[in-house]
DNA sequence: AATGAATGAGGGTTCATTCAT
DNA sequence: AATGAATGAACCCTCATTCAT
């Protein structure tokens, strides 16, 4: 209200507030939207969440709609790339290469507010077909190229079965992402949780080793992981 | 009706109406907030997809939250018990089981109007905590339950390795559903459409194969399913 | 629904039915606008309280609106005028036929469903100015004719001071009136409950005596009624 | 809109306007709930007669029925209270009081919209029993116990006779309380309307002379009040 | 830039009325 | 004559969006 010394409640200085006022309502957005879905959404509790009034909202952007967009575009821009080139510079049997690349990113997205991403894009990808089809080039395609040119790579050397590539990227690939809409969504609802870092471990030696030509030589144990890895699921 | 040949709107006697009046209304509510979601669906179009006016609905179901309840009550009820029979009968190897009960699962649901539950179980559980909590007991438990046995009697047995049977379970099950999710999510958008029939062949094997303690020794060819079969996947 | 021997739940025979049906539909009419207001009051309820189906209360009466005016134009009907050529022919003092008019008229009306009329001609009667027009007409000025009458004759002859005829009036029926509506609205609420009969007694006596030229000639006792007599009032 | 001299459609600052609202909306609300009855008043009306937009209304009453509701609250709160105190102190003859009370009652309700709230808990008493439950408490209750203590001392005094006190009452105030109701109700109809001030009167002198243990003493004139006095009754 | 009062189109729900049986 | 399934206009209430402050 005043310039000098008026006590903030924030002690965050104005000029770092405003800009990071997208961020947050972009944030506040996607919890929201991930949680209620968009159409029960209501605007205010967006800007409540963010900790704005209502009108403040519509400065940054002009419709909801458009705050939806903002939060794909935010959430999904310039984050397979990156990981595509390291893998291409990878040499070597490819198993470790795919353990390492699901353990990460599962590391990296399913504790992250991005892991609501997966079951927006599933509610609303029919009321928003632009959306959608941006979705599906930025996000499905770059990730499905990626983890397909490595299990290519093993077909090719003969480190893996010659499996059918698009399947096999899908038995790895679901289950993840499937483990992200739950999180949002019924695992947000019932007792019935899953122990996700102990499941994607165990997935992923599961599928590697019905791709492996040659399971047993596997560097991971034959049995399965007893007990939890210390990572944090939430 | 008429005495001559009177052109008649209305072939259908209202008698019969009123009993298959229910049933249409559940499944335009199905098709329609599978599609759009709860919220973003409006009573009226459901009314107007099951060919009647917005009154009529309310007379069968008092609001539309309640008629979400009856989708539910009505799609998912007595769909697991009755498989969940036949296998406890069945004899022998577990592979064959494990496939032949996940293939006629998905060759049920998939085309079926049912594959729009998951979608809509997804967008809504948050939203309707007893749904939710319906949902897990009624569907997943039972579900998770009737798999488990399987892959437990197959460990037993020393046909599968001694892998971790909840993982192994989810392995199995949440490709299948996250399928379903995409058919009425992504691939109702766009082009990048999954072939469904045959993944869900291609990932059976390869878990199974992941599953098995001795791979070679299985029924099927090792290579991938080369050409689609003829199932229509829609 | 059969013509032989169908099991009655009913005894009144057929042809009674019919002819009473107009009869109950006004007096279920009456009943729950009387106690919930027209507006207020379905159509169903009116037809389920008179034993009947909602198409059935169209067969008789074309509109809701209808069956209000039918409602007011069965009970309100040749209600005046008899008592209006009783009085007319009485001689000698005015007090008692005053007092003996009243108690008559309010023993007949109270615990009867017209008490219900008043209720609903003041929470009606804005909204349909031609029942309202048809109510003056038919109820209020006659009856206010009939009384004033009476105390013109009572002032003529000396009995009564020279009041002011029309407030006397007044003074005389509003309490009566007051006393009907109350019965259909707070009374039936709560536990503050008028003993009517004791009133209606009391009243007549104390505006009699404010009437009268000399009130201790008067025929009654001056004390209050000390005993309730033993006049139902419901 | 323009920069000189726009015709400024609001010239009220926005700040007035929202503690002006809540009473705005409770006098339009009472004025049609009392014309037309709750259930045939459409929200929208309420509004548009405060000046507001439907919307507007909601900002403030988050229900037609708690509006409903905080009229009652406005308009009969802490009116009973302060006349009571009043009365208490008076000393010497109580005919005078209770004709000073009644009259002044009447000349400050009577034209105001308070007026309205008889017919108005009469209309909707049933339909609302915790509205009814209030309004005893609140409102009977306590007028029928400032006026009967009036009597009462009065009869203890030897200056009234020794009537029932609760008829004596009722006797005093269910005219004036059916005069307000008639205002509202068939009054606002037709044309035979009743002179309010005179009739008050005059009611007011017969029913004293009914109490009265020697009439005769009385200080007003025994003749009715021939000439309507100056107040204005609308 | 930020606020929140105000708006009004839109959607859930009710119910008077119709009409095929 | 009687029924009750069906209709759709109307009404309560919500909430995305605007705009004066």
């Amino acid at each position: 209200m005043s310039t000098i010394d008026a006590p903030q409640t924030q002690t965050v200085p104005r000029q770092r507030r405003k800009e990071a006022r997208p961020h947050e309502l972009l944030e506040a957005a996607l919890t929201l939207f991930a949680e209620k879905g968009f159409a029960a959404t209501r605007a205010e509790e967006v800007a409540q969440l963010a900790g704005v009034s209502k009108g403040t909202l519509y400065l940054y952007y002009p419709s909801k709609e458009e705050l939806l967009k903002a939060v794909f575009a935010h959430y999904l821009s310039a984050r397979i790339a990156d990981t595509a080139a390291q893998v291409r510079r990878v040499q070597g049997p490819m198993a470790p290469v795919l353990r390492e690349m699901l353990v990460a990113w599962w590391q990296e997205v399913y504790a992250s507010p991005v892991s609501g991403t997966f079951k927006l894009i599933i509610a609303e990808a029919r009321n928003f077909p632009d959306i959608a089809e941006f979705y599906v080039r930025e996000v499905i395609e770059p990730g499905h190229r990626l983890t397909g040119d490595i299990v290519r790579r093993g077909i090719a050397s003969g480190e893996f079965r010659d499996v059918d590539v698009e399947s096999a990227v899908h038995s790895l690939l679901l289950p993840m992402v499937m483990l992200c809409t739950h999180k949002h969504a019924l695992g947000a609802c019932t007792q019935h949780s899953i122990d996700a870092a102990k499941f994607i471990a165990d997935h992923v030696e599961l599928v590697l080793r019905g791709l492996l030509q040659h399971p047993e030589a596997a560097a991971t144990p034959a049995g399965p992981s007893r007990k939890k890895r210390p990572i944090k699921s939430a």
